[in-house]
This record gives C-alpha cells, sequence and structure tokens, in this order.
DNA sequence: AGCAATTAGTTTGAACTCAAACCTTATCGC
DNA sequence: GCGATAAGGTTTGAGTTCAAACTAATTGCT
C-alpha cells in the first residue's frame, strides 16, 4: 500500500522499459505519459472532483456549485461576470448554473442599480444555510487531500496558483 | 508579476477579513476557497487543458486523445477497457473516443483472437505519425509546466499521484 | 457440465463546459 | 452628443464525460 509511484523517479522512461508504473493488477504501461505534469493534473483533479461529489452529491450540490457559492458568500453583490472570472468558467456557464441555484431558492438575482445589462447576485437564507452544510464536507474532504499533501501544503498550492496564473 | 497569492497563508480566512487575493484588476475575493487544494487543483488543470488543446487543438486532437494514443502506443493490442482504466475514462467514453480515432484512419480495430468480447486496439502508420507529431507539441506544453514547477518536480509529481492513487 | 456472476463493449440520458452569435446597455474618442 | 467599441447576459451547438441499462461472451463454482 505504499506507492509504486514515487520508486520510478530516477530512470527517464524512454519508452523501451516497459511494464514499470503499472498498478497491482497487471495493466497497461502508461510509458512516458506518466513523466507529464499535465496527464497527472488531470489525473488528480479527477479523482479529487468525484471524491468530492460523492460526498456531496445527494445534494446534488457539487463542486462547481460549491466554489460558486462560496464566492458569492463572500462577495455578495456580485455580478455573473465576475463570478464566472472568479471561478474560471465561461460566462455561458454560468447562466444556467444561477438559473439553477436561483430554482432551488439558493441565490437571488436582481437587476443591478447602477448598471442595466448586470444582475446582482446574492445567497439566500437558505442557500446560506446549504452552503454551511456544504462547508462541511468540503473540509472533511479538503481534509484529506491535506493528510495526502501533509507539509507541503505550502509550497503544493503555491505551484498549482502558479500554473493557473502563469498560463494566461 | 510575481504572485500575490503565497502571501496570505498566514492568516486563516474566516471570511470577515475581504479583498485579499483579488487578481490585479479589482475583481472578486476568493476567500477561503483559494485554500482548498481541490479548487486550486481544477484550476490548475483547466488552464493546462486549455493550453495544450491551443497547442494543438487546430488538429483536433485534444489531451484525451493525445493520452489515449500514447497508451495505445506504448500497448499495441490492448483492449478498450484496460485503456479506459489506464486514462481514468470510462468505458463509455473510450467507445466514441475510439470510434473517431478509427474514422480519422489514426487507430485499427480487430476482434481479438482470444476473447470474443474484446477488441484489440493498435496504432495506424498514420495514427503513429500523427502521434509523433502530437509528441512534440505536448512536449513543448509540458516544458512549460515544467519551468513553472522548476526542481521541485518530482516531489510535485509524487503528491499527484499519491493524490489520484489515494482517493480510491 | 451447468448456472451464476463477471467482464467487454455499446447505447442512451443527463450534466457540464466552451465558443460563437446575438441583443442590450455602457463607455470611449472625437 | 454620436458613432464605434466594449461589456453583461442569454441562447444555441458541439464536445466530453459519467452512470445505468443492456447484449454477448467468459469465468467461476459446484
Amino acid at each position: 500500500m505504499d506507492q509504486v509511484a514515487t520508486k520510478r523517479s530516477g530512470r527517464a522512461s524512454n519508452g523501451r522499459d516497459r511494464r514499470t508504473r503499472k498498478a497491482a493488477t497487471s495493466e497497461a504501461d502508461l510509458g512516458a505519459l506518466q513523466g507529464f505534469i499535465g496527464f497527472n493534473l488531470r489525473l488528480a483533479q479527477d479523482v479529487s472532483f468525484r471524491a468530492f461529489a460523492r460526498q456531496t452529491g445527494q445534494r446534488g450540490l457539487r463542486p462547481g456549485r460549491f466554489a460558486a457559492m462560496m464566492v458569492l458568500r463572500d462577495n455578495p453583490g456580485i455580478t455573473q461576470s465576475a463570478l464566472g472570472r472568479a471561478i474560471a468558467r465561461d460566462k455561458s456557464t454560468v447562466t444556467p448554473l444561477l438559473q439553477d441555484l436561483q430554482r432551488r431558492g439558493l441565490v437571488k438575482r436582481h437587476p443591478s442599480r447602477t448598471d442595466r445589462r448586470s444582475v446582482t447576485l446574492t445567497l439566500t437564507e437558505a442557500g446560506e444555510a446549504a452552503l454551511r452544510e456544504l462547508v462541511r464536507h468540503a473540509r472533511a474532504h479538503d481534509q484529506r487531500l491535506d493528510d495526502i499533501v501533509g507539509d507541503a501544503k505550502a509550497g503544493f498550492l503555491a505551484l498549482l496558483r502558479r500554473i493557473a496564473d502563469d498560463f494566461g
């Protein structure tokens, strides 16, 4: 149960030394793929996303909704566009997301007084309550990640942020 | 251009100290969200994915196809299920993915001789050629990630793999 | 051998996402 | 002011993805 992974870091898998990191149950050789940061990023994100969804999924509020509601809580009156930028989602994704949250009674949308194009967003009481509950799950979930990352967390987060910021 | 991010790590954002990490252009406060590993994982993956797609996207071969073709190249004769497990995609996702690659003439599928349920997969010559080209782009792309991660790469990859593996 | 449980692959339905086109409203330059 | 340009939101279309239901074939158990 102690990770085959980190064992190999030395030898550059040039594609000829097969059978390197296969899972416990004889599976495919990932070859050079396992050296790509991008690929491993996807795998990790994928697993994390799914685990979060499992923990909170019954309510149908998955990571995307969670992130949106967090931003809404901390920035009451924000507009859809700004929300989209904050959570890195296209505005055309944000529209139906908010329609859903509004339909569930978790979010209120009123026209902005200063700009007739835009909508200002706030969580309802129910939204705040739902978010509090959600935060409990999210914390538990992220605690698992914290446990894996251990004291490397600060550096790990810094690298993730750097990737997110520098790939403009 | 030197990351506002890591600056705040000390104070636990309990939701009352607003305006902490907003981007250069007065934007939303991410609040507690920025402390979540899961959220930052998504942002980084997102940006990386999109950058890859931009570099190779004209050909329509995005990261998903790239990963599949890499596994195919290193594991000729593999079955769809095994491929799916290798790249962490559901078998119902793999089916249309391969139909597309086959339609493009990059992959051959023949019935397995030993198991009449399964299909064995191999890259065609065109597939190998396309992949070689793709690898060039992928390497350039991952080099950018390498540059960002620097000498922390080994540890960074180890953490990503640990996350992917331990969240079963 | 024979029946149950598993596995390979496909199909279908729902969710999420982006990009592009579009309308409305603001802002900028002159 | 006025026209061009930009920005906020919505709609539409296409691409990915998973999960569940289903068929066909294989394995396991007795």
